[in-house]
DNA sequence: ATCCTTATTATACATTTGTATAATTAGCAG
DNA sequence: CTGCTAATTATACAAATGTATAATAAGGAT
Protein backbone atom coordinates (compact mmCIF):
# COMPACT_ATOMS: atom_id res chain seq x y z
CA UNK A 1 0.00 0.00 0.00
CA UNK A 2 1.58 3.35 -1.14
CA UNK A 3 0.44 5.55 1.58
CA UNK A 4 1.17 9.36 -0.13
CA UNK A 5 3.89 11.03 1.62
CA UNK A 6 4.61 14.44 1.21
CA UNK A 7 7.34 14.86 -0.87
CA UNK A 8 10.72 16.73 -0.15
CA UNK A 9 14.22 17.93 -1.16
CA UNK A 10 16.46 17.76 1.56
CA UNK A 11 18.13 21.50 2.52
CA UNK A 12 21.26 22.83 3.83
CA UNK A 13 21.20 23.50 7.16
CA UNK A 14 21.87 26.94 7.04
CA UNK A 15 18.76 27.52 4.76
CA UNK A 16 16.76 25.32 6.65
CA UNK A 17 17.65 27.51 9.88
CA UNK A 18 16.71 30.40 8.39
CA UNK A 19 13.55 29.61 6.45
CA UNK A 20 12.59 28.96 10.23
CA UNK A 21 14.20 32.22 11.79
CA UNK A 22 12.38 34.00 9.02
CA UNK A 23 9.21 32.10 9.64
CA UNK A 24 8.97 32.72 13.22
CA UNK A 25 9.62 36.26 13.41
CA UNK A 26 7.05 36.66 10.78
CA UNK A 27 4.46 35.00 13.16
CA UNK A 28 5.46 37.21 16.06
CA UNK A 29 5.18 40.27 14.44
CA UNK A 30 1.64 39.39 12.57
CA UNK A 31 0.12 37.58 15.92
CA UNK A 32 2.00 37.95 19.02
CA UNK A 33 4.42 35.57 20.64
CA UNK A 34 1.58 33.19 21.10
CA UNK A 35 0.92 33.22 17.19
CA UNK A 36 4.19 31.79 16.69
CA UNK A 37 3.83 27.82 17.58
CA UNK A 38 6.51 25.06 16.57
CA UNK A 39 3.72 23.78 14.23
CA UNK A 40 2.82 27.13 12.21
CA UNK A 41 6.62 27.69 12.04
CA UNK A 42 7.04 24.74 10.27
CA UNK A 43 4.14 25.18 7.96
CA UNK A 44 5.45 28.47 6.94
CA UNK A 45 8.90 27.20 6.73
CA UNK A 46 7.44 25.04 4.21
CA UNK A 47 8.64 21.63 6.84
CA UNK A 48 6.79 20.17 8.95
CA UNK A 49 6.60 20.37 12.99
CA UNK A 50 9.17 17.96 14.19
CA UNK A 51 12.13 18.78 11.70
CA UNK A 52 12.43 21.88 14.18
CA UNK A 53 13.97 20.20 16.63
CA UNK A 54 16.42 18.79 14.36
CA UNK A 55 17.84 22.13 13.78
CA UNK A 56 17.13 23.36 17.42
CA UNK A 57 17.47 21.99 20.47
CA UNK A 58 14.28 23.31 21.62
CA UNK A 59 11.60 25.58 20.77
CA UNK A 60 13.63 28.92 23.12
CA UNK A 61 16.70 27.87 21.31
CA UNK A 62 14.71 28.85 18.67
CA UNK A 63 13.36 32.11 19.79
CA UNK A 64 17.13 32.97 21.07
CA UNK A 65 18.19 32.79 17.33
CA UNK A 66 15.18 34.90 16.02
CA UNK A 67 15.63 37.63 18.74
CA UNK A 68 19.64 37.79 17.58
CA UNK A 69 18.85 38.55 14.06
CA UNK A 70 16.12 40.94 14.74
CA UNK A 71 18.13 42.89 15.81
CA UNK A 72 21.22 42.54 14.22
CA UNK A 73 18.79 43.16 11.45
CA UNK A 74 17.59 46.79 12.92
CA UNK A 75 20.81 48.20 13.72
CA UNK A 76 22.57 47.32 10.58
CA UNK A 77 19.62 49.25 8.71
CA UNK A 78 20.14 51.97 10.70
CA UNK A 79 23.80 52.08 10.40
CA UNK A 80 23.85 51.91 7.03
CA UNK A 81 22.10 54.81 5.87
CA UNK A 82 24.96 56.74 7.64
CA UNK A 83 27.88 55.88 5.39
CA UNK A 84 26.48 57.83 2.33
CA UNK A 85 28.42 61.10 3.36
CA UNK A 86 31.77 62.11 4.96
CA UNK A 87 29.98 65.37 6.94
CA UNK A 88 29.62 64.35 10.68
CA UNK A 89 26.72 66.66 11.22
CA UNK A 90 24.89 64.79 7.98
CA UNK A 91 25.73 61.66 8.92
CA UNK A 92 23.85 61.98 12.27
CA UNK A 93 21.25 63.28 10.35
CA UNK A 94 20.56 60.09 8.30
CA UNK A 95 21.45 57.78 11.00
CA UNK A 96 18.74 59.55 13.18
CA UNK A 97 16.03 60.06 10.53
CA UNK A 98 16.66 56.22 9.35
CA UNK A 99 15.80 55.21 12.84
CA UNK A 100 12.53 57.05 12.68
CA UNK A 101 11.07 56.40 8.77
CA UNK A 102 10.06 52.46 7.93
CA UNK A 103 11.42 49.75 7.63
CA UNK A 104 12.61 50.47 11.21
CA UNK A 105 10.25 52.31 12.19
CA UNK A 106 7.24 50.04 11.74
CA UNK A 107 4.48 48.89 13.89
CA UNK A 108 5.66 45.41 13.93
CA UNK A 109 8.77 46.29 14.21
CA UNK A 110 8.20 47.56 18.03
CA UNK A 111 5.84 44.55 19.24
CA UNK A 112 8.04 42.51 18.02
CA UNK A 113 10.51 43.85 20.02
CA UNK A 114 8.38 44.28 23.03
CA UNK A 115 7.50 40.24 22.47
CA UNK A 116 10.66 39.15 23.25
CA UNK A 117 11.11 41.39 26.13
CA UNK A 118 10.05 38.97 28.83
CA UNK A 119 11.93 36.18 27.67
CA UNK A 120 15.40 38.79 27.64
CA UNK A 121 14.52 39.07 31.07
CA UNK A 122 14.41 35.41 31.71
CA UNK A 123 17.09 33.89 29.70
CA UNK A 124 20.68 35.23 30.28
CA UNK A 125 21.63 34.51 26.87
CA UNK A 126 18.78 36.84 25.36
CA UNK A 127 19.65 39.45 28.12
CA UNK A 128 23.60 39.66 26.67
CA UNK A 129 22.27 39.98 23.44
CA UNK A 130 20.14 42.38 24.16
CA UNK A 131 22.44 44.00 25.98
CA UNK A 132 24.92 44.23 23.33
CA UNK A 133 22.67 45.04 20.48
CA UNK A 134 21.80 48.74 22.77
CA UNK A 135 25.56 49.46 23.74
CA UNK A 136 26.48 48.82 19.87
CA UNK A 137 23.84 50.90 18.85
CA UNK A 138 24.62 53.71 21.78
CA UNK A 139 28.12 53.87 20.87
CA UNK A 140 27.64 54.14 17.01
CA UNK A 141 25.26 57.37 18.04
CA UNK A 142 28.34 58.68 20.35
CA UNK A 143 30.82 58.21 18.31
CA UNK A 144 28.98 60.49 15.49
CA UNK A 145 28.34 62.79 18.07
CA UNK A 146 32.38 63.15 19.05
CA UNK A 147 32.67 63.48 15.51
CA UNK A 148 30.72 67.00 15.79
CA UNK A 149 32.72 70.04 16.14
CA UNK A 150 32.87 70.85 20.13
CA UNK A 151 31.89 67.73 21.49
CA UNK A 152 34.90 65.65 21.42
CA UNK A 153 34.83 65.25 25.18
CA UNK A 154 34.09 61.44 25.77
CA UNK A 155 32.54 61.71 29.28
CA UNK A 156 29.74 64.43 27.73
CA UNK A 157 29.20 62.42 24.85
CA UNK A 158 27.72 59.72 26.56
CA UNK A 159 25.45 61.51 28.28
CA UNK A 160 24.12 63.16 25.26
CA UNK A 161 24.03 59.78 23.58
CA UNK A 162 21.79 58.38 25.88
CA UNK A 163 19.55 61.26 25.47
CA UNK A 164 19.69 61.75 21.67
CA UNK A 165 18.95 57.53 21.95
CA UNK A 166 16.24 58.33 24.06
CA UNK A 167 14.48 60.71 21.90
CA UNK A 168 14.74 57.79 18.87
CA UNK A 169 13.48 55.01 21.00
CA UNK A 170 10.75 56.96 22.13
CA UNK A 171 9.54 58.01 19.12
CA UNK A 172 10.40 54.75 17.41
CA UNK A 173 8.18 53.46 19.90
CA UNK A 174 5.27 55.69 18.99
CA UNK A 175 5.75 56.40 15.26
CA UNK A 176 5.38 52.58 15.11
CA UNK A 177 2.07 52.21 17.40
CA UNK A 178 0.60 55.47 16.68
CA UNK A 179 1.45 55.60 13.34
CA UNK A 180 -2.36 57.34 12.42
CA UNK A 181 -1.56 60.00 15.04
CA UNK A 182 1.43 61.41 13.13
CA UNK A 183 1.98 63.14 9.49
CA UNK A 184 4.46 61.58 7.17
CA UNK A 185 7.82 62.78 8.09
CA UNK A 186 6.70 64.18 11.08
CA UNK A 187 8.76 62.10 13.23
CA UNK A 188 11.82 62.70 11.46
CA UNK A 189 11.25 66.29 11.99
CA UNK A 190 11.06 66.41 15.51
CA UNK A 191 13.43 64.04 16.37
CA UNK A 192 16.01 65.85 14.41
CA UNK A 193 15.16 69.20 15.93
CA UNK A 194 15.00 67.59 19.17
CA UNK A 195 18.44 66.37 19.04
CA UNK A 196 19.85 69.54 17.48
CA UNK A 197 18.53 71.38 20.76
CA UNK A 198 20.03 68.81 22.74
CA UNK A 199 23.23 68.48 21.20
CA UNK A 200 23.00 72.60 20.81
CA UNK A 201 24.25 71.94 17.33
CA UNK A 202 22.47 72.58 13.67
CA UNK A 203 21.84 69.73 12.15
CA UNK A 204 21.36 69.88 8.24
CA UNK A 205 18.07 68.74 6.16
CA UNK A 206 18.54 64.20 6.46
CA UNK A 207 18.49 62.57 2.66
CA UNK A 208 15.16 62.09 1.57
CA UNK A 209 13.19 58.90 1.76
CA UNK A 210 13.87 56.28 -0.91
CA UNK A 211 10.67 55.88 -2.98
CA UNK A 212 9.79 52.68 -3.17
CA UNK A 213 10.87 52.88 -6.79
CA UNK A 214 14.04 50.95 -7.46
CA UNK A 215 16.87 50.44 -9.57
CA UNK A 216 15.45 46.90 -11.79
CA UNK B 1 -19.58 11.04 52.83
CA UNK B 2 -18.65 13.94 53.74
CA UNK B 3 -16.17 15.25 50.95
CA UNK B 4 -13.84 17.92 52.22
CA UNK B 5 -15.12 21.05 49.39
CA UNK B 6 -12.30 24.16 50.11
CA UNK B 7 -14.07 26.36 52.30
CA UNK B 8 -14.99 29.58 50.86
CA UNK B 9 -16.71 33.31 51.77
CA UNK B 10 -18.71 34.77 49.13
CA UNK B 11 -17.38 38.52 48.38
CA UNK B 12 -18.33 41.24 46.66
CA UNK B 13 -18.11 41.69 42.77
CA UNK B 14 -16.06 44.74 42.91
CA UNK B 15 -13.50 42.84 45.27
CA UNK B 16 -13.45 39.52 43.11
CA UNK B 17 -13.03 41.43 40.10
CA UNK B 18 -10.30 43.70 41.77
CA UNK B 19 -8.30 40.97 43.01
CA UNK B 20 -8.62 39.29 39.35
CA UNK B 21 -6.89 42.01 38.12
CA UNK B 22 -4.16 41.98 40.56
CA UNK B 23 -3.70 38.68 40.39
CA UNK B 24 -2.95 38.69 35.96
CA UNK B 25 -1.10 42.12 36.24
CA UNK B 26 1.13 40.27 38.78
CA UNK B 27 1.45 37.74 36.85
CA UNK B 28 1.89 39.27 33.93
CA UNK B 29 4.94 40.93 35.45
CA UNK B 30 6.89 38.51 36.79
CA UNK B 31 6.40 35.87 34.11
CA UNK B 32 4.98 37.25 30.80
CA UNK B 33 1.62 37.28 29.42
CA UNK B 34 2.48 32.97 29.01
CA UNK B 35 2.59 32.78 32.90
CA UNK B 36 -1.30 34.81 33.15
CA UNK B 37 -3.36 31.36 32.79
CA UNK B 38 -6.85 31.56 33.88
CA UNK B 39 -5.47 28.79 36.68
CA UNK B 40 -2.64 30.49 38.08
CA UNK B 41 -4.58 33.69 38.05
CA UNK B 42 -7.59 32.02 40.24
CA UNK B 43 -5.26 30.72 42.52
CA UNK B 44 -3.63 34.30 43.50
CA UNK B 45 -6.97 35.81 43.50
CA UNK B 46 -7.50 32.95 46.35
CA UNK B 47 -10.31 31.47 44.27
CA UNK B 48 -10.79 28.54 41.69
CA UNK B 49 -10.36 29.17 38.12
CA UNK B 50 -14.05 28.47 37.28
CA UNK B 51 -15.37 31.58 39.00
CA UNK B 52 -13.18 33.71 36.49
CA UNK B 53 -15.94 33.62 34.11
CA UNK B 54 -18.24 34.21 36.38
CA UNK B 55 -16.83 37.70 36.91
CA UNK B 56 -15.31 38.08 33.26
CA UNK B 57 -17.02 37.07 30.09
CA UNK B 58 -13.66 35.73 28.67
CA UNK B 59 -10.11 35.61 29.63
CA UNK B 60 -10.20 38.39 26.77
CA UNK B 61 -12.49 40.17 28.81
CA UNK B 62 -10.49 39.86 32.48
CA UNK B 63 -6.94 41.10 29.93
CA UNK B 64 -8.92 44.43 28.68
CA UNK B 65 -9.98 45.65 32.29
CA UNK B 66 -6.21 44.17 33.82
CA UNK B 67 -4.79 46.87 30.41
CA UNK B 68 -6.92 49.74 31.40
CA UNK B 69 -6.46 49.08 34.90
CA UNK B 70 -2.35 49.36 34.38
CA UNK B 71 -2.87 52.53 32.12
CA UNK B 72 -4.66 54.32 34.45
CA UNK B 73 -2.51 53.79 37.58
CA UNK B 74 0.57 55.20 35.38
CA UNK B 75 -0.97 58.29 34.37
CA UNK B 76 -1.95 58.61 37.84
CA UNK B 77 1.17 58.49 39.30
CA UNK B 78 2.94 60.40 37.22
CA UNK B 79 0.07 63.32 37.31
CA UNK B 80 0.15 63.22 41.35
CA UNK B 81 3.92 64.45 41.35
CA UNK B 82 3.56 67.57 39.46
CA UNK B 83 0.48 69.06 42.27
CA UNK B 84 2.82 69.69 44.86
CA UNK B 85 3.81 73.73 43.47
CA UNK B 86 2.05 76.29 41.55
CA UNK B 87 5.47 77.22 39.30
CA UNK B 88 4.81 75.63 35.84
CA UNK B 89 8.53 75.41 35.56
CA UNK B 90 8.82 73.01 38.60
CA UNK B 91 5.36 71.54 37.54
CA UNK B 92 6.96 70.20 34.96
CA UNK B 93 10.08 69.22 36.22
CA UNK B 94 8.38 67.56 38.86
CA UNK B 95 5.93 65.77 36.85
CA UNK B 96 9.22 64.57 34.29
CA UNK B 97 11.23 63.21 37.59
CA UNK B 98 8.54 61.12 38.58
CA UNK B 99 8.10 59.35 35.38
CA UNK B 100 11.96 58.63 35.27
CA UNK B 101 11.92 56.80 38.71
CA UNK B 102 10.31 54.32 40.65
CA UNK B 103 7.82 53.34 40.93
CA UNK B 104 6.80 54.85 37.24
CA UNK B 105 9.96 53.53 35.95
CA UNK B 106 10.60 50.17 36.85
CA UNK B 107 11.27 46.88 34.62
CA UNK B 108 8.34 44.72 35.24
CA UNK B 109 6.15 47.97 34.40
CA UNK B 110 8.04 47.43 30.80
CA UNK B 111 7.09 44.18 30.39
CA UNK B 112 3.86 44.58 31.54
CA UNK B 113 3.45 47.29 29.19
CA UNK B 114 5.32 45.46 26.22
CA UNK B 115 2.98 42.33 27.04
CA UNK B 116 -0.11 44.45 26.12
CA UNK B 117 0.97 45.52 23.13
CA UNK B 118 -0.29 42.41 20.49
CA UNK B 119 -3.43 42.71 22.33
CA UNK B 120 -3.72 46.22 21.51
CA UNK B 121 -2.95 45.60 17.98
CA UNK B 122 -5.64 43.17 17.49
CA UNK B 123 -8.87 44.31 20.20
CA UNK B 124 -9.85 47.21 18.84
CA UNK B 125 -11.07 48.38 22.58
CA UNK B 126 -7.68 47.88 23.66
CA UNK B 127 -6.68 50.01 21.17
CA UNK B 128 -9.09 53.01 22.57
CA UNK B 129 -7.55 52.24 25.67
CA UNK B 130 -3.99 52.86 24.73
CA UNK B 131 -4.58 55.62 22.35
CA UNK B 132 -6.87 57.70 24.84
CA UNK B 133 -4.48 57.02 27.85
CA UNK B 134 -1.32 58.42 25.43
CA UNK B 135 -3.30 61.49 24.60
CA UNK B 136 -4.18 62.20 27.73
CA UNK B 137 -0.62 61.75 29.09
CA UNK B 138 0.59 63.48 26.34
CA UNK B 139 -1.80 66.42 26.85
CA UNK B 140 -0.86 66.70 30.35
CA UNK B 141 2.42 67.20 29.29
CA UNK B 142 1.39 69.83 26.68
CA UNK B 143 -0.26 71.60 29.11
CA UNK B 144 2.42 72.12 31.43
CA UNK B 145 4.18 73.51 28.30
CA UNK B 146 2.02 75.88 27.49
CA UNK B 147 2.04 77.39 31.09
CA UNK B 148 5.81 78.16 30.65
CA UNK B 149 6.56 81.82 29.53
CA UNK B 150 6.60 82.41 26.05
CA UNK B 151 5.67 78.79 25.31
CA UNK B 152 1.67 79.75 24.48
CA UNK B 153 1.62 79.13 20.76
CA UNK B 154 -0.81 75.42 21.14
CA UNK B 155 0.82 74.30 18.17
CA UNK B 156 4.33 74.74 19.02
CA UNK B 157 3.39 73.16 22.39
CA UNK B 158 2.02 70.34 20.31
CA UNK B 159 4.73 69.73 18.62
CA UNK B 160 7.07 70.30 21.96
CA UNK B 161 5.34 67.95 23.53
CA UNK B 162 5.63 65.16 21.66
CA UNK B 163 9.34 65.55 21.74
CA UNK B 164 9.50 65.44 25.11
CA UNK B 165 7.20 62.85 25.64
CA UNK B 166 9.59 60.71 23.15
CA UNK B 167 12.35 61.87 25.78
CA UNK B 168 10.25 60.52 29.09
CA UNK B 169 9.37 57.06 26.80
CA UNK B 170 12.38 56.31 25.76
CA UNK B 171 14.23 56.96 28.98
CA UNK B 172 11.55 55.17 30.89
CA UNK B 173 11.96 51.80 28.34
CA UNK B 174 15.68 52.01 28.60
CA UNK B 175 15.72 52.98 32.62
CA UNK B 176 13.37 50.17 33.19
CA UNK B 177 15.10 47.30 30.87
CA UNK B 178 18.90 47.88 31.65
CA UNK B 179 18.59 49.25 35.35
CA UNK B 180 22.16 48.51 35.81
CA UNK B 181 23.59 50.68 33.11
CA UNK B 182 22.71 53.69 34.64
CA UNK B 183 23.44 55.66 37.98
CA UNK B 184 20.86 56.30 40.47
CA UNK B 185 18.84 58.91 39.63
CA UNK B 186 20.53 59.90 36.16
CA UNK B 187 17.68 58.94 34.09
CA UNK B 188 16.18 62.20 35.80
CA UNK B 189 19.33 64.24 34.91
CA UNK B 190 19.56 63.40 31.73
CA UNK B 191 15.82 63.73 30.61
CA UNK B 192 15.53 67.26 32.24
CA UNK B 193 18.23 68.69 30.98
CA UNK B 194 17.35 67.24 27.67
CA UNK B 195 13.51 68.41 27.77
CA UNK B 196 15.53 71.65 28.99
CA UNK B 197 17.34 71.86 25.93
CA UNK B 198 14.31 71.44 23.68
CA UNK B 199 11.84 73.65 25.23
CA UNK B 200 15.02 76.08 25.40
CA UNK B 201 14.05 76.65 29.18
CA UNK B 202 15.78 76.48 32.77
CA UNK B 203 14.47 73.74 34.52
CA UNK B 204 14.84 74.22 38.32
CA UNK B 205 15.68 70.66 39.90
CA UNK B 206 13.30 68.45 40.83
CA UNK B 207 12.08 67.40 44.66
CA UNK B 208 14.18 64.46 45.91
CA UNK B 209 12.95 61.02 45.60
CA UNK B 210 11.21 60.07 48.60
CA UNK B 211 13.03 57.68 50.83
CA UNK B 212 11.45 54.54 51.39
CA UNK B 213 11.10 55.81 55.15
CA UNK B 214 7.46 56.65 55.49
CA UNK B 215 5.58 58.55 57.68
CA UNK B 216 4.21 56.25 60.21
C1' DA C 1 -35.79 27.89 61.60
C1' DT C 2 -36.49 27.30 56.44
C1' DC C 3 -36.13 28.47 51.86
C1' DC C 4 -33.88 30.51 47.77
C1' DT C 5 -30.79 32.75 45.20
C1' DT C 6 -26.39 32.58 43.38
C1' DA C 7 -21.56 32.75 44.50
C1' DT C 8 -18.36 29.18 44.58
C1' DT C 9 -16.23 24.65 44.06
C1' DA C 10 -15.36 20.63 41.49
C1' DT C 11 -15.19 18.07 37.47
C1' DA C 12 -15.24 17.18 32.67
C1' DC C 13 -13.92 18.16 27.84
C1' DA C 14 -12.07 19.34 23.51
C1' DT C 15 -8.06 21.61 21.71
C1' DT C 16 -3.52 23.00 21.50
C1' DT C 17 1.23 22.82 22.63
C1' DG C 18 6.03 21.21 22.99
C1' DT C 19 8.39 17.07 22.74
C1' DA C 20 9.75 12.35 21.67
C1' DT C 21 10.20 8.41 18.60
C1' DA C 22 9.45 5.31 14.81
C1' DA C 23 8.96 4.97 9.79
C1' DT C 24 10.45 6.55 5.30
C1' DT C 25 13.14 8.29 1.52
C1' DA C 26 16.39 11.67 -0.77
C1' DG C 27 20.78 11.94 -2.33
C1' DC C 28 25.48 10.79 -2.26
C1' DA C 29 29.49 7.19 -1.91
C1' DG C 30 30.99 2.89 -3.49
C1' DC D 1 23.13 -0.19 -9.73
C1' DT D 2 23.38 -0.86 -4.56
C1' DG D 3 23.85 0.63 0.16
C1' DC D 4 24.13 3.86 3.59
C1' DT D 5 23.48 7.99 6.11
C1' DA D 6 20.64 11.29 7.90
C1' DA D 7 17.21 14.60 6.55
C1' DT D 8 12.39 14.44 6.64
C1' DT D 9 7.70 12.84 7.43
C1' DA D 10 4.31 10.87 10.28
C1' DT D 11 2.50 9.53 14.49
C1' DA D 12 2.11 9.36 19.36
C1' DC D 13 1.92 11.41 23.99
C1' DA D 14 1.64 13.78 28.17
C1' DA D 15 0.82 18.24 29.94
C1' DA D 16 -1.51 22.55 29.85
C1' DT D 17 -5.16 25.69 28.54
C1' DG D 18 -9.67 27.99 27.91
C1' DT D 19 -14.28 26.79 28.40
C1' DA D 20 -18.57 24.59 29.84
C1' DT D 21 -21.55 22.42 33.22
C1' DA D 22 -23.11 20.00 37.29
C1' DA D 23 -22.88 19.89 42.36
C1' DT D 24 -22.63 22.43 46.67
C1' DA D 25 -23.17 25.77 50.27
C1' DA D 26 -23.04 30.75 51.99
C1' DG D 27 -25.81 34.16 53.56
C1' DG D 28 -29.76 36.98 53.27
C1' DA D 29 -35.03 36.95 52.94
C1' DT D 30 -39.12 35.28 54.93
Amino acid sequence: MAEDRRPYRRETQEHRREALITAALELMAEGGPQAATVRAIAARAGITAGLIRHYFQSKDDLTRAAYATLMERMTAESLAASCATDDPAAQLAAFVAASLRPPVMDGERVRLWAGFLHHVRRDPKMHAVHEATYLNYRDRLQALIQALPGKGDPAKARVLSIACNAVIDGLWMEGGTLSDSFAAGEMEQIGLSAIAAILNVPLPPPPPAPNSAEVP
